[in-house]
DNA sequence: ATTTCTAAATCGGTTTTATCGATTGATTTT
DNA sequence: AAAATCAATCGATAAAACCGATTTAGAAAT
């Protein structure tokens, strides 16, 4: 039993007359009886009473029309839905973000939704090695992080802007009118950094032990809302990108110089693996905002 | 797109292996990856993602294998009905019956019913005339009636038993005692017919005919029932096979003398046309009931 | 690093089968 | 009685399903 067969089946009910039907179909009227024979030969049942030259649908063939029209319909409901997809009316997009990043996302996700609002979001924040791992999971659809320093040979690479390190301070503090600091003036202040895992502050350790600088940090979190909060009080400072801050109330950054003190933001997803018209679409309306 | 490729696609789907998944199929390694890569061409869309020699299922996959297996399991459902179709666990009977052969027919229903409770029947009463009218518009699957002139070529024929003609009385008349009747003595009598489209009716008339007797039939009716209730208030006799009153209370028939007074059950088909096995099964068992 | 192993893709050839045109046989229409 | 119609059948051809062998490329083992 294939679809062809049920097809050709269906065509013929309706028209009762094989040469007719064979015609719908663009086929010739001898394989048209042979397919229909061949499926009554499998289902053990003929669906059509030949009298004489006429054709009626058996009860049999009266009773079986209705499921083939439905494994039909099965079928091609599945390739609408396939269609929907590329046309972005259905689809989920999993993405994950570290939480510097989170209003690169944002913006954009608030501008794609309002034009294909059909499509779900999945949102994961968290560290890039724990990104990392659920993308090589197929838990991601793609990741939106800085620069690691480990490259792999099974990811795509797409760089999105560069952003500088700053140190982040109340809106309200003797440094706020600084167009820039260096790293020596900031490894005196009390600091509070992000945990240990989170990749800004691996960058800024290894920028501290390389110019030998022992920075004064009192507190180590891992969660960025509540950091920004410490650091609204004026009591602490802390060193992020500048994007990081870039929509915050009541906070101020202050670009860090020096060579290599800046990040890329880059899109991280698995070679090989077939594109979702959805992700495809959402990183270019994201890519746009962001260069804009 | 054919129900082949789907199966093929759920197993691979379901063993994430195609070497594996192609074994389990009794196919061959490379018939399943091209059945797959032809599948995928159509759609347009990757259903496995290929990352080195793993694979996995792509979101279209995912979601194109509910339409798929629901397909497959329509048109299985479509094959299972045709099995109890077979077994007579669904079906429906339709059967034209002629009054005077109604007790035939709820015998052989009762007992056919407690065996196979699942059949459904529709029992059509009418004169030959309809219910051939009927059956020629495959309305009807067989029809009970008794011998007709004309014998038609397209027509299967199968002879049930034979009947007298027989004067009906009510049970207690001066009549009641005879063992025979003469057409003769009975066109002396008052009498109330069935309608001349009744082929009970065209048999006796045609019987006066060749005797050249003139009947005097007061009444003609249309519904038999109504008939004898007439016939038990005692002032009217009729005429009809005997079979027709067997279970009657309150009747009594009276044979009619003389040669071709009697008349032939029969059953009446389509030939060419297939035969249901409920049909068969029932046609089977009313045939037991009848000869014992 | 190198080798071995494994699994999917690909290639060339074979078998199967879906298809066609032409014909036949039977029925209906003219 | 002749012509037209329609499904079935036949023989031939083109399509495609299938296979075994080979290739390719990760993954695992050495």
């Amino acid at each position: 039993m294939e679809l062809r067969q049920l097809k050709y089946f269906l065509k013929a009910k309706e028209l009762l007359n094989f040469t007719e039907a064979a015609s719908a179909l663009y086929i010739s009227q001898s394989t048209l009886s042979q397919q229909i024979k061949q499926l009554e030969d499998e289902l053990q049942v003929p669906l059509f009473n030949r009298i004489g030259k006429r054709i009626t649908l058996t009860e049999a063939g009266d009773l079986f029309a209705v499921y083939a029209q439905q494994s039909i319909n099965k079928a091609s409901d599945g390739l609408e839905l396939l269609k929907d997809l590329n046309n972005l009316e259905t689809g989920k997009v999993a993405i994950g973000v570290t939480y510097a990043l989170r209003h690169v996302v944002t913006k954009a996700l608030i501008l794609f939704s309002s034009q294909y609002p059909k499509i779900q979001f999945e949102i994961v924040f968290g560290t890039s090695q724990e990104l990392i791992q659920k993308l090589n999971h197929f838990q991601l659809d793609v990741i939106l992080t800085f620069e690691e320093i480990a490259s792999e040979a099974h990811f795509k690479y797409l760089e999105l802007f560069t952003s500088p390190m700053a140190l982040v301070t109340a809106s309200e503090t003797p440094l706020t009118n600084k167009k820039s600091i260096s790293l020596d003036e900031v490894s005196s202040l009390p600091l509070a950094l992000p945990s240990s895992g989170f990749s800004t502050t691996q960058f800024i350790n290894k920028a501290f032990e390389k110019s030998n600088l022992h920075p004064n940090v009192t507190i180590e979190i891992n969660d960025i809302p509540t950091l920004l909060e410490l650091i609204k009080t004026g009591k602490w400072h802390t060193i992020l990108t500048k994007t990081t801050i870039e929509n915050e109330e009541d906070l101020h950054a202050i670009p860090i110089s020096g060579k290599n003190m800046t990040r890329t933001a880059m899109l991280i997803s698995l070679k090989e693996v077939y594109e979702k018209k959805a992700v495809v679409a959402f990183l270019k309306m994201l890519m746009e905002n962001v260069t804009t």
